[in-house]
DNA sequence: ATAGTTATGATACCTGGTATCAGTGAGACG
DNA sequence: CGTCTCACTGATACCAGGTATCATAACTAT
């Protein structure tokens, strides 16, 4: 879970400014429980405008502070990244997300490039369902 | 690769309307090449209203007469679908894509489950790279 | 032919994101 | 410090892709 200030020194070690904005949408994001949309960095850092929240966001993306959550609907959701690589474990139900440990498909990605001659350079992959508590929450529900 | 008469068959078998519209819709469809997206079919339907050509394909996709293509950038392109579910290698330079035989994350789905008791309803998987052909013109440009 | 339901499509609207560009201020350097 | 410069900002307008509404049309079972 990184800090603000580790972030702030992040983005200077790479030669970005440190503006009051850029702060504020910082702050905004980390103060983010699970996984959160752009929309609500928004609601969070009003000053900020608009268009610097989304480039904020995507230098965010960039240096990995962030990752990107992709949702069973199509909808592009952001979560403090604890880590490099990995995919996503979202519940459709509460909106819980579980960070998965390790990329599932590095391997698979060898052999496809070794069988289809691509050379391989990215991949999506997330999953969808239910947590244990909603599917019990669900259950009970059933019987009323 | 399904023909016209059989998508019209199987809607009726579901007890949908054979409208103009739906043909028309369908017929596009049908007489697509690689993978599309919504725009290109309305381009090619030019009689059928934007609102119906968004509920056809949502049609077409429950049916899986179509598959959803998910681009690297997000965006969401469809392609007439061979078999059931399965999953796609893109190529980010000339957009020719690969449908993989096999679901690679059957197997994963089951130790999910049991490792996060979620019951796990559906996933995104979507590879990116760049095809054979489109690495070796990419090789010519930077020796010239 | 009629009825009853389904489908249509014009329109307005919405979400999420980008292009533009005049104005500002961060921070390097003296 | 002062000052110069360039990266950054944010208002605005715009765009893409998709949905809600609802009066009208038309498919199909009878
Ligand atoms: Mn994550
Ligand atoms: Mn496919
Ligand atoms: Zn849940
Ligand atoms: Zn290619």
């Amino acid at each position: 879970m990184p800090e603000l200030e580790s972030v702030i020194r992040k983005l200077e070690a790479l030669d970005h400014r440190i503006t009051p904005s850029r702060v504020a949408v910082i702050a905004a994001v980390l103060a983010q429980s699970g996984h959160f949309s752009v929309e609500d960095v928004l609601r969070q850092a009003r000053a900020v405008g608009r268009a610097t929240v989304f480039r904020t966001m995507r230098l965010l993306t960039d240096l990995e502070i962030v990752c990107r959550v992709l949702l069973e609907d199509g909808s592009l959701h952001y979560r403090v990244s604890r880590r490099g690589h990995h995919h996503h474990l979202v519940c459709v139900s509460c909106g819980n997300v579980q960070d998965l440990d390790e990329c599932a498909v590095a391997g698979l990605v060898r052999e496809l490039a070794a069988a289809t001659e691509y050379e391989i350079e990215g991949h999506w992959l997330e999953f969808y369902g239910r947590c244990a508590s909603c599917r019990s929450s669900l259950a009970l529900a059933a019987k009323a």
